[in-house]
DNA sequence: TGGGTTTTGACAGTTTTTTGACATTGATTT
DNA sequence: AAATCAATGTCAAAAAACTGTCAAAACCCA
């Protein structure tokens, strides 16, 4: 387990080395600037960050970070602010886990292990499958130059599925997604995929939405042989 | 984006109700037994859940969640309990985060915001049996490389046997399992038992399907005498 | 109103599931 | 041992459910 401590105060630093040591490799940066080379630059498990941060505010690092990071990290803040205006712009910064000084190390090590055991966000402001790329803020799918608008359902089942990829999403997730707990009665949804599915091979994608009767619908790139 | 909030207190879950209730969909559960089967059943984005519960412990409740759900929506826990210990009792029964009584609403709101945000983890449960393996994610049964797929009943009996081997299961309890209260009148799933046994069959696997008239049917290994 | 978006409804083709008829098995009774 | 009976295996065919296709209607918004 990998993690990245950017904490200027030597004090802390030499705490939770001396704490975590043992059973995670460590990583320690000492103002914003290198913790963002850094986190940047390697792939940790989990970062943890102090506020206070000369060179570049732990804020902004965080912002930076995930939005540059392709794979991002959990982010647990470290702070001596605890009023809940300070948690929420640490949140809203993007962290993943808050914790006040002054903090047990103890309880600092099983909130690090708790960030470390999900899986980690895959930045994708613009998703894609095989030659394929979907942008779902103007909701374009395009391959190479060709590209083609999608209205909104089509887009939210191409992101769906594109984020599912390569595994199954099943019909009622997709339309529950959509519609919440009151679908149309009638199959709305069949009409989608199958619009979608025309709007997929007139762009001569090598992708194509396979369906499984008892999984339910996957993107898929088609191999050659057929 | 949905939410289950199990909490036997009734004030707290109207103070959370009301709270939250324009921005999510909130499900309730008012005891340990309820929640799970909510939280099994439905795929939650966050579930929030108190630990001193009627009916079955909230730690309880969340192992055997994580271990069951194929799905695993992130786990809040919220307690008056706040020693260290608690906490690491907590995380270690696979809780994502630990929030104390008395909290701060948008605390809760922003902290359930955090969790939603990473994606879930996935239970990769391959189930095997001899030289037989079964994915129950894609109803996918194979021996080496040769492979069948299942249609749903099928891939629910072929669990069912798996995880109940080297055991006997009931054709009554897989028949609830199936259809619950109202299985078809006639015996459907002798069809369904005949088909599997074709499939298996046709794999050249060691396994096959033994009929035992006083417990039921049970998954095993050939023994090279027959 | 007009144009795009979304839903509806009908039909056909396919897969899944159930039904029912008959054969077989194993236990129990006569 | 023979007769009986209930449970199970076998199989084809019917029924039900699901999916793809498409045109037309309904909806919504500028």
């Amino acid at each position: 387990m990998r993690v990245l401590v950017i904490e200027d105060n030597l004090d802390i630093q030499a705490n939770i080395a001396d704490f975590l040591e043992p059973d995670y490799v460590l990583d320690f940066a000492y103002n914003g600037d290198h913790g963002l080379e850094l986190a940047l630059a390697n792939d940790y498990d989990v970062i943890v960050l102090d506020l206070m941060l000369p060179r570049r505010d732990g804020i902004d690092l965080c912002k930076a970070y995930k939005s540059e990071a392709n794979l991002q990290a959990p982010i647990l803040m470290l702070t001596a602010r605890d009023t809940l205006e300070d948690k929420e712009l640490g949140f809203a910064a993007g962290a993943d886990d808050y914790l006040t000084k002054p903090f047990a190390l103890r309880e600092l090590k099983i909130r690090i292990d708790a960030l470390a055991k999900r899986p980690k966000i895959k930045n994708a402001s613009s998703l894609n499958c095989g030659d394929l790329a979907f942008d779902p803020a103007d909701n374009i799918v395009s391959l190479g130059s060709s590209s083609k608008p999608l209205n909104n359902k089509e887009g939210v089942i191409l992101r769906l599925l594109m984020e599912a990829a390569p595994n199954a999403i099943s019909s009622e997730t997709i339309s529950y997604r959509i519609w919440g707990e009151e679908p149309p009665n009638s199959g709305a949804l069949r009409t989608h995929m199958y619009n979608l599915r025309k709007i997929l091979s007139s762009l001569k994608t090598r992708c194509e939405i396979e369906t499984d009767r008892s999984r339910g619908y996957l993107l898929k790139e088609r191999s050659s042989d057929e």
